[in-house]
DNA sequence: AATACGATGTCCT
DNA sequence: GGACATCGTATTG
């Protein structure tokens, strides 16, 4: 499978439509220490607006959430349970809240020092099929931080490439969302069936995929 | 492997 | 005050 650079169009529909988009795309993040590639392996969809209850933007705009309702194609970050930054690439025109949220990716490029930057958090080495497992760690071993809130995935340090045809996938109830956003209702968890990098506690359960 | 627990911003009631 | 788009560590089987 070939990957092509896309179009900021392309990230103009519903995150329903982009997260499967998303799947084995490859997202690169350039810094001072080098770059690191991730392609992603497992996402989910939030919209806004009442609709969505597991959204940061169910109740509508607020500080943290303000790049959701920005124009697509831009990462937003957001820190949580007291220690972790979590990514995003937004879409939907602006004024419309929606987002995937980036779950799970290997390490395709840098993985030296992905492990460093995981390292340094854990203190410990990292397997392989962990550097970028879980939406946090990802976040970690790519080298964004808060700071790229808002920034913009078509303009450096990020470069993003999607494969030329939509893969195969599987669906599944949302991880870590509970109560009405939760479960078959929002079944909008995607990932590649079968991906080591996939968290393993988010597979389906019993399932060989 | 499975479970339990701590860390603790931001938003909500 | 409580829930949360989590993960690292310890403890137990």
């Amino acid at each position: 499978m070939t990957l092509h650079r896309p179009r900021r169009e392309d990230f103009l529909a519903s995150s329903l439509e982009v997260a499967p988009r998303l799947l084995g795309a490859v997202l690169r993040h350039d810094s001072e220490e080098g770059p690191v590639a991730l392609r992603i392996t497992e996402v989910e969809a939030y919209i806004g607006d009442g609709l969505d209850p597991g959204s940061h933007a169910f109740r509508g705009r607020t500080k943290r959430n303000a790049v959701m309702y920005g124009p697509p194609g831009h990462v937003y970050t957001y820190f949580t349970y007291g220690m972790h930054v979590c990514a995003n690439i937004v879409c939907s025109p602006e004024g419309e809240a929606s987002a995937v949220l980036l779950r799970a990716a290997e390490v395709v490029e840098g993985e030296d020092l992905a492990e460093r930057r995981r390292v340094g958090v854990t203190g410990r080495r990292i397997p392989h099929r962990d550097l970028a497992r879980g939406p946090a760690r990802l976040v970690v071993a790519a080298g964004m931080s808060l700071a790229d809130d808002g920034a913009d995935v078509f303009a450096p340090p990020f470069d993003l490439l999607l494969p030329d045809e939509q893969v195969d996938y599987v669906t599944g109830p949302r991880t870590g969302v509970s109560g009405a956003g939760g479960g078959l209702a929002f079944p909008w968890r995607y990932w590649l069936p079968g991906d080591p990098t996939v968290s393993p506690y988010k597979r389906h359960p019993k399932s060989h995929d």
